[in-house]
DNA sequence: TGAAGCTATGAAAGCGCTTACATCCTGCAG
DNA sequence: CTGCAGGATGTAAGCGCTTTCATAGCTTCA
């Protein structure tokens, strides 16, 4: 069943069909409410190759995230794909994991389904060496790239950023404001999100002119036994510490878990702060206080400038969000 | 640039080299390398429509949840599209939420852009009112449905199931013989595996010839502190109870915040079951109990069972998976 | 040496839609 | 009453690809 059945049986043109399917005004009210009763009769839906063919668009974007079951990128891709469909748009989505070559074939992919744009969700798409994310770059020339939580200085490259580096300089001045001073960073990634949440740990240390023992920062998976672990490692060094900062809740949890196990109080003698304010922060005991990085305003924003790239609009390549701290149980501040 | 450019640059007809993107034997290896080695000089990738209006497929198959931002459902629709893209499909997302009128429009519209099939991912796609299910049985006369843990005896529509009804039975029959006979059993849905859980409940009571009080059985919205204050009320009213049975991990969560407020001692006082073993089940102190619904696994099946569905094969319409019992800190069991 | 059977290739007809351009009305100003 | 503007409609040419069918060129075997 295909547009000539409906021009048929409304008896006009197949032009006349398809000017009522895409909302042309040039057809009389008569016309067009005939060939819409024809069209629902039949069960009629236009094809959508067809009609991407003439039109070279399809109406879908791409989202290409790094692990969608992660809570954190899952509700990105959910606010995403909401947000994408209330304007009339597909998300194709696309799990690539962390390997630059799977991100860059999986960008390759996408650009051959023609899709209209694709949205990198988290920073981990940006690498360290400036050249690696040529392929990106390469591809914005094609079509417009958004980066959630990320931002690259390219023609038709769109970041929309939380201030991650003010949120963790916040939380760890306030900290050592309360008299912790000796405060532990375990963090996830060295993408440029992760560098900027190091930097505004080390920002406050200086401020307050205090030293930062190497041994202090740690690079762990989004692992909760890998921070529980490099904790009670440390502890069992005799090392001192009274907070913990972390780039992500999961890390909070094995500090958590670190605690209750060595008879630490939370928070009277361990401080322990989570980011990205996931379900996870609602579900240890105490409550995790946790660094809110507006998952859902970052989602708004990349997709209403995505619209305003679409219909030519002068939209800003770099907007910013700032990050809430949200009090819970495991501080005191 | 398209085939033409091509086929000109390489001194051939547009067939042969429709027949080389193709992979079809008829292309002598000679023609054939000049011929990938011209699309590659000039970066040719062929066009999805022009290619999905030929062969009628975009090798494209819709994923409906209802929530991708759910711990349980984005792990699910993790692995779906892992397994869909090592199959060489791509995955178009959908989130309906639970309301009917929804889900059936965003079927309508997946069928609208030609997708291959659909998977409905998570039970609540089943109505409690079979009339209400019509709409996926209609969908099916067109393209083959999955249902992911869900089954519904229609043509063309594929059930993977986890043996929900065996797992909380026999979860809470071990809670029984180790002498907890006042169990709660909190539950989020009323679909098809929301039923088959209540069952298995109800089946180990009636098997240990143990009344079921129906304060003890309550409906709670996938919500921590609906969990929380209905036992709170409970427990203030007098009622007596030393278990609690979830069908959802947030809702054992909710078990154990009361608990702690209550000075019930887990899992010595109280012991509590979640459901579906997500990342939070790992977050809590004790760590939770929970059944393991085997998402993957169930993900796997599906796609596998899809393909098959494709080529031909002679596949099951409905396929059980046995679900897991981790034991964890919050039982004694 | 020639008929039969292959293989490799090309020509051309769609696939279902959009849209530029042509055409036909209708109404209204002159 | 004529002419013209502009709205409504139709015609037909693509869009880039797949695929059927025809054919040219080889091989093979009697």
């Amino acid at each position: 069943m295909n547009i000539y059945d409906v021009s048929e049986k409304a008896g006009v043109s197949i032009a006349t069909v398809s000017r009522v399917i895409n909302g042309n005004n040039n057809v009389s009210e008569k016309t067009k409410q005939k060939v819409l009763a024809v069209m629902k009769e039949i069960g009629y839906t236009p094809n959508v190759f067809a009609r991407g063919l003439g039109l070279n668009t399809m109406k879908t974007i791409g989202i290409m995230c790094t692990d969608s079951s992660d809570v954190y990128l899952a509700n990105a891709v959910y606010y995403l794909e909401r947000e994408l469909r209330n304007n009339g748009y597909d998300a194709i989505l696309c799990c690539t994991g962390n390997e630059l070559s799977t991100k860059k074939d999986y960008l390759e992919l996408l650009l051959s389904k023609r899709v209209d744009a694709v949205i990198l969700v988290g920073s981990k798409f940006l690498e360290t060496k400036p050249a690696d994310n040529k392929y990106i770059i390469d591809a914005a020339a094609k079509l417009p790239i958004m980066l959630v939580n990320g931002y690259l200085d390219a023609p038709n490259i769109y970041g929309t950023l939380c201030d991650d580096e003010n949120a963790v300089y916040e939380v760890t001045d306030a900290l050592i404001k309360s008299g912790r001073k000796d405060i532990i960073y375990l963090y996830t990634s060295t993408s440029l999100s992760g560098q900027c949440k190091l930097a505004g740990f080390k920002k406050a240390h200086f401020v307050h002119n205090i030293p930062i023992n190497n041994e202090y920062l740690h690079l762990c998976n989004k692992n909760i036994a890998n921070a529980r672990d490099y904790l009670t490692d440390l502890f069992e060094r005799g090392r001192h510490f009274n907070a913990v900062v972390t780039s992500d809740d999961s890390l909070a949890v094995g500090a958590l878990k670190f605690a209750h196990a060595h008879g630490m109080k939370v928070p009277e003698d361990l401080s322990i702060i989570g980011y990205n304010n996931t379900i996870i922060s609602n579900c240890t005991d105490p409550e995790l206080t946790s660094i809110d990085t507006k998952v859902e305003a970052l989602c708004i924003t990349t997709v209403n400038t995505l619209m305003g790239v679409f219909n030519g609009s002068n939209v800003p390549c770099k907007t910013n969000i700032t990050a809430d701290i949200i009090k819970r149980g495991t501080t005191l501040i």
